[in-house]
RNA sequence: GUGGUUGUAGUUCAGCUGGUUAGAACGCCUGAUUGUGGUUCAGGAGGUCGCCGGUUCAAAUCCGGUCUUCCACCCCA
């Protein structure tokens, strides 16, 4: 046993895994750059302030705050036995990419032309109990555009999401809803000022049905009453078209409401023009999301035999706001990039032949011969072959050994005979079949 | 933050109610094969039993603490 660890929840990642780690990212990249999203970073860590605040109570608890230089714990606590207010930490490591991307907007909205469409990679940090799906550092990838209001941002994340997960042979289901229709229906029962408890309630219904959900708005003290007229929510089955009529004889005529309705309704009407192949896009009236900035359009991927969302987002109408900036509406959504490994991984998604990275590797039979190889080893990079010589005159046998646990597709032998004959030998790892051949053979097979 | 769970060779695990030199499989190294891997055969190396403390003549085994793993709740990518 090592000695030495990393903090919990936390992960090494070999080559073995950033290969298919990198596999995701380029897909989810690829996708982004495609719709003109361009990239940004922010730093990991930003001002306590920043951060506070914004994700509500639970969120600000999971927040890794930075203890200032030459503070400690015990001069905190040695300040509040003394009734005197503790040193908060000043710096936070960042939670999302989306509170940051508001900062980053405020901070810079000189320089940036609306609407602004960006990308972010980037690690986040939550100060979570580790379980299956959930880590304490875990890159989220963002896609956001802030600055329009119009829906055709909301039809085009979809499109996003479908894209990426086709992409990655993920089947799915998008499941879309607006907060309006959530706030229309907090109006109905008569409960508008507790939509964030009755929300948080209602999201639960999939994992713990009607009976729990009905449980805890019990112990939050809505009414009964209140609850009573819930009932008609917790039997939304059907197609889009048949819940959207649900909801308009529900709450279609509350102003909320009816607004949600509409923005759903167009969405779907734009996104019925394309082909969905990878996922169905389903409403689902008790997706609520816990983060507190959002107020149009809500969405959650979710995938079979996976315990929780690997993407989700929605639109905010005042996340500047706080930083100093009004009027200025984005949308975005992050895919969780540590999700979407595990649900590939328990799913065999990764393509069969994604660890074998290299293309050709030459025996090294000595220095004489590995002189030779040089020359040649430069033709097939320069060709965009990927390549290596290896760099003792080792064993034929560790050699070999060498070549198939790298997932070497072809090994290149040179020794005396082969350089007075101007050929390689080359052997095909997986069929074993050796054959003598010109480097342009051997290149043209590597390309070709 | 709450509740539970795990920790023994590089890896996955076995080790009965505490009792001598702690085992297996796979992997690793060496050789059969001095220009041939993935198959076969023969041999070999490798463990302060997570860490600290306690009970005991005696602890991998019992007890306490601590760290870690995994899982559920809360919440979330």
């Amino acid at each position: 046993m090592s000695k030495s660890s990393i903090p919990k929840g936390t992960r090494d990642f070999g080559p073995k895994e950033m290969v298919k780690r990198n596999y995701i990212f380029d897909a989810i990249r690829f996708v982004f750059q495609k719709y003109g999203y361009l990239p940004i970073e922010t730093p990991a860590m930003e001002k306590t302030e920043t951060l506070l605040g914004k994700y509500g109570d639970e969120g600000d608890r999971l927040i890794f705050k930075i203890l200032k230089r030459g503070a400690s714990l015990e001069k905190d606590v040695e300040k509040i036995r003394n009734g005197e207010k503790a040193t908060y930490a000043e710096e936070a490591l960042r939670y999302d990419l989306t509170v940051p991307f508001a900062r980053y907007v405020v901070q810079n909205q000189n320089d940036i032309s609306f609407p602004f469409k960006r990308h972010q990679i980037q690690p986040v940090w939550r100060a979570d109990r580790p379980q299956k799906g959930r880590y304490r550092e875990f890159y989220q990838c963002d896609v956001d555009v802030i600055g329009s209001n119009s829906l055709l941002n909301e039809v085009e994340l979809v499109q996003i999401m479908d894209e990426v997960f086709g992409k990655l042979n993920i089947s799915t289901k998008i499941k879309l809803n607006n907060r309006k229709i959530l706030a229309g229906i907090t109006e109905i029962i008569g409960e508008s000022d507790r939509m964030i408890d009755i929300t948080v309630a209602l999201d639960k219904f999939d994992k713990v049905g009607q009976d729990g959900v009905i449980k805890e708005l019990n112990e939050k003290g809505i009414s009964s009453e209140a609850i009573a007229k819930l009932g008609p929510i917790f039997d939304f089955t059907g197609t889009n078209e048949s819940k959207l009529e649900k909801l308009e004889a529900l709450i279609g005529n509350t102003e909320a409401g009816k607004k949600g309705i509409e923005e759903i309704k167009s969405i779907l009407e734009k996104l019925s023009t394309f082909n969905f192949e990878f996922s169905a896009v389903e409403i689902d009236i008790t997706l609520a999301r816990g983060l507190n900035y959002y107020t149009g359009a809500i969405f959650e991927v979710v995938c079979n035999e996976f315990p929780s969302s690997i993407c989700g987002g929605g639109r905010y109408d005042d996340l500047t706001g706080v930083f100093g900036l009004k009027d200025v509406s984005g949308v975005g959504v992050s895919f969780g990039a540590d999700r979407i490994y595990d649900v590939m991984e328990d799913q065999n998604l990764f393509p069969q032949n994604i660890e074998k990275t290299l293309d050709v590797l030459f025996v090294n039979f000595g220095e004489k011969e590995a002189g030779y190889c040089l020359g040649l080893l430069a033709q097939l990079r320069a060709n965009e072959i990927s390549s290596e010589l290896y760099p003792d005159s080792a064993k034929m046998k560790k050699q070999m050994k060498y070549a198939n646990e790298k997932g070497a597709r072809k090994v290149v032998m040179i020794g005396e005979t082969e350089m007075a004959e101007n050929k390689l030998t080359v052997k095909d790892m997986e069929t074993g079949e050796q054959s003598k051949l010109t480097i342009e053979q051997l290149i043209h097979s590597c390309v070709g």
